[in-house]
DNA sequence: ACCTGAACACCGTTCAAGT
DNA sequence: ACCTGAACACCGTTCAAGT
């Protein structure tokens, strides 16, 4: 085996740094950006940047932010988890998805911004539905019923976790305790809204993240709770 | 009594254009470019167009863009409809409450942005969430559940109104019908999820704003059912 | 088939300057 | 006290041109 000559005249050019941009390649490299700065971080020029390509090589793969934000938006769907429709018990595996799914939204929280901005129409988020409703199915419920009960928790579920995100995200931004807010808050209006503020106090040293838990599973169990008045109606 | 001499020179200057800029008059204008465009079409330039100012006049009333959507998010409250807590029954202004929310936010479709990037800390919010807690109390809920509970109905109703507002605008916008969406993801992917384009199929004759309405009715009774169930515990 | 850069039509915000 | 215009540092997207 003798050493062959060897120059970049000789070589064959690869193919161009790397195979190119991919679809899948984009997406990731947005998600992170998202979670790393949120909504507003994410540019296709500093996406574009990212990738060690031109902001507007990704029009190419993509129609355009919109659409990206949908792929980005359908991935985070994966996470989500819902117990096997054909074993679970209906109850519990409602309980565990309403969890996993507010915890999702917390460790992505840009989602909160989507969620009144993009429509779920992908194949994850589709996945997830179709598994819930079997389930539904399984545990009784018939015809529209499905769809409304599972309709139901998503609601709730996004309903309550989107809040939270924002409320994070200010107190983050501003880098103020709920406590200091609550005290500003209470010279200006406390007299005006008495059953708020006394509400508020009921909290004041309780942890804030312990109390948003509370209140989460709370509700939840109160959607569980009609939604099981309701199984063999 | 004489006439007096009049002309340009001797009348005094009235004021400048109206007494300036006022941050009321700003609000409403930002609303009524929110209502007419939606979110994206509001901007700063926009709105001092509208107003016959600089665009850059609006800083002096208002700290910067998001203050301003601040201001415009809570003046929707004052329309949402709480009935008396001294005399209402809890359940039945529960309800009153849900739907008036419900029928705010599908009027002004770009609160459904905005519930992810604002935090509620307006005077009228805080009022609305006040008058619920009272009802809540004198239903006789008690401690943490005054809040727990009135957190929980705020959850619902936003979570199943946000995507409902997502929906009819992207099917506005692209001038399609929900028959023919279905139609496009059932050749594609309706094998894999057949539970869910069942229930499509059970409601493809209904007029969706119809379906919508009962999803919604349905899932509220669910959470109020829930609530009754806690009310005396 | 895939990528690029220049260019267009926008943004929010700051700030010195005006009245 | 209130308003202005110019200027800065960004945007998303189109499109002719390159390989």
């Amino acid at each position: 085996m003798t050493k062959q000559f060897s120059s970049v005249w000789t070589r064959e050019e690869r193919p161009p740094k790397a195979p190119g941009l991919s679809r899948d390649q984009i997406v990731r490299a947005a998600l992170d950006l998202l979670d790393a700065e949120g909504v507003e971080g994410l540019s296709m020029r500093k996406l574009g940047a990212r990738l060690n390509a031109g902001a507007t090589s990704i029009y190419w793969h993509v129609a355009n932010k919109d659409e990206l934000l949908e792929l980005c938006y359908d991935r985070v769907w994966v996470d989500v988890v819902v117990l096997d429709p054909e074993t679970a018990h209906w109850r519990p595996a409602l309980s565990t998805f309403a969890h996993s799914l507010r915890s999702t939204i917390l460790r992505h929280p840009w989602l909160a911004r989507l969620l009144g901005r993009i429509p779920g129409l992908g194949p994850n988020l589709l996945s997830v539905s179709d598994r819930i409703m079997r389930l539904m199915q399984r545990a009784g419920f018939e015809g529209l019923e499905i769809s409304f009960a599972t309709g139901t928790v998503m609601a709730y579920v996004m309903g309550q976790t989107i809040p939270e995100v924002t409320w994070r995200e200010t107190m983050g931004k501003q880098e103020i305790q709920p406590g200091d807010l609550m005290n500003i808050l209470e010279k200006t209006t406390a007299d005006d809204f008495p059953e708020l503020f006394a509400a508020f106090r009921d909290t004041r040293d309780m942890d804030p993240l312990e109390t948003q838990r509370m209140s989460f599973s709370y509700g939840l169990e109160c959607v569980l709770d009609g939604l099981e008045a309701r199984v063999n109606a």
